[in-house]
DNA sequence: GGATTATATGATTAATGAATCATATATACA
DNA sequence: TGTATATATGATTCATTAATCATATAATCC
């Protein structure tokens, strides 16, 4: 596989693989939110936020508009979703292996 | 959701999101191989292969197995290569957008 | 036992990333 | 116009990470 291919796929799963950002991206799964309702929603710093909202904006994760003073952010691309879920369901067969070894001890 | 559960979550696509990672990952598609088929396929250094090797298996992506001298490597889940081709996908959307804007230049 | 091959690891360096504080900008509204 | 609210950004600090070199370990074969 071409490496400017690699290099972008790395980008698009380096700019998942946050917290804060996980944290972001769960809160907006109803819909467009405004940044002044994400920040209390998980509990972090309106500056750290704005940081990483205008990261994954630059990552082509999510789209912003104005509204007012409010910016509006949503998420660009359903398989996001899709791809927080696959984790998900990767860390779940995980887990139910770590299940079936302690049954054994 | 639970800190934990995102702080998992993020550590599953950290170990993803990474080049030298990703090509090892897509060089596993066909199937185990050892890390000296590995190593010149991507054309990286052994140490370092070595070493991102290791950190996939602590972040049970692959499994392990010696085979004499060998170690035969090989990708745990195959959802890892659903959330790889979906990061395609999503490439691929954003591609043909910028085509689309390129095309009303 | 000695040489060869495959892998792992300690130490170091350079780069990147996240969080925080202080402050700037920008919109709305009294 | 002045004030409150929402967001952005410069500067800094601290931690993490990737790569590299040199070397260690471990298995195989003569």
């Amino acid at each position: 596989m071409d490496d400017r291919v690699i290099q972008m796929k790395a980008e698009v799963l380096k700019a998942l693989a946050q917290p804060t950002r996980l944290k972001i991206l769960e809160c907006l799964r109803g819909g467009e939110k405004c940044i002044c309702e994400i920040t209390p929603v998980i509990n972090g710093e309106q500056s750290n936020i704005s940081r990483h909202i205008s990261l994954m904006q630059k990552s082509h994760l999510v789209t912003t508009r104005k509204e007012g003073v409010r910016v509006m952010v949503n998420v660009k691309d359903p398989k996001i979703f899709e791809i927080l879920d696959k984790v998900s369901a990767i860390l779940k067969t995980q887990m139910r292996e770590q299940e079936r070894l302690i049954a054994k001890i």
